[in-house]
DNA sequence: CGACTGAGTTCGGAATTGAAACTCAGTCCG
DNA sequence: CGGACTGAGTTTCAATTCCGAACTCAGTCG
């Protein structure tokens, strides 16, 4: 096309965000993920909490299921019931529920926020921030860099201003 | 069960998470905002980097737009010709965005990573925590209480073991 | 035996996509 | 001057996907 010399990641292979966007970036899925961590598992339960429709339920937690985010075992079996809980991969979706949840609280529309996340033991607001096992800080996003081909919060990310970005740390 | 004492938060108002994904939640937003981070501005970019149909990205821009998310601003004047950018509230979602690639790091379809996130002073590979003022620790999302209830990493969120939680920070 | 549970399925109809072609203003080239 | 080109969108129409409500099925309770 045109003289753009420039090749951009184009489709062909999936960058990271994508291939996550393809397990959990539909409207429920990671409602779904987020219903299994408050502790609901059943079928009627997830339909009931979300409102989300029954074929449409049914689809997604097969699909979590067959990409190994959640379970589905049997918890009786006079007449065999089945319930879904998160795997330990489900679980691992939690710091990105709680990005949002954040993001929610921060600049969510209306600017009322119905819930906030603290530091169970000391009931602080939290903040998010980056940990460097290496240099043993905490840092912001501004301070992360994509080797490959994923993210590279490259020539905008800057504008950046309420991190903790090393707190104390050093 | 039948009679529901229980009144578990349904649609009447929705939680924090559900606002956020009522504004990103779509297949697309979530890759728009990461093209922005990438410095991507215009139309026609974002329509051949994401491989977006071209009505729905006029669909999803408007939206970010209204949402605060993106700012649509003329770069030139002779033909009038606008650009899309994050606003600070748009570069505020990267702390979700880098906790989805870091998922798909560890539990992503295949296995193989084309991206690792780095800290970018030193090339160690990040963790995420959570970072509390007051108690200057960093910890992991099983410390994470939802006051209200936006979430609450309440029955089973117990299961976790890769997180730096409480590194050392101090 | 009849009512009830829980976990799904099977319908239509409604709303969203997606691909490709078309519009419009203005600029560039010969 | 006129045709080709840009960039940012529309329009059109077929193909998906979604929703809501009703229906199935196995097994249990009273």
């Amino acid at each position: 096309m045109g003289g753009s010399s420039e090749q951009k990641s184009n489709q062909r292979e999936a960058t990271a965000i994508e291939r996550t966007l393809e397990a959990v970036g539909d409207r429920w899925s990671i409602l779904l993920v987020r219903a299994g961590l408050r502790g609901i598992r059943r079928f009627d339960d997830f339909c009931a909490d979300l409102g989300i429709a029954r074929p449409v339920l049914t689809d997604r937690l097969r699909r979590l299921v067959r990409l190994g985010i959640m379970e589905r075992t049997p918890y009786q079996e006079k007449p065999v019931r089945y319930e879904y809980r998160l795997t330990e991969a489900g679980l691992a979706l939690s710091p990105a529920l709680v990005a949002l949840v954040r993001w929610s609280e921060e600049y969510g529309a209306g600017g009322i926020s119905d819930s906030r996340l603290v530091h169970s033991t000391c009931g602080t607001e939290l903040e998010q921030a980056f940990w460097c096992r290496r240099c043993q800080t905490t840092f912001g996003p501004q301070a992360v860099k994509g080797v490959g081909r994923g993210v590279d919060a490259g020539p905008q990310a800057d504008v950046h201003k309420d991190v903790p970005a090393g707190g104390s740390a050093k």
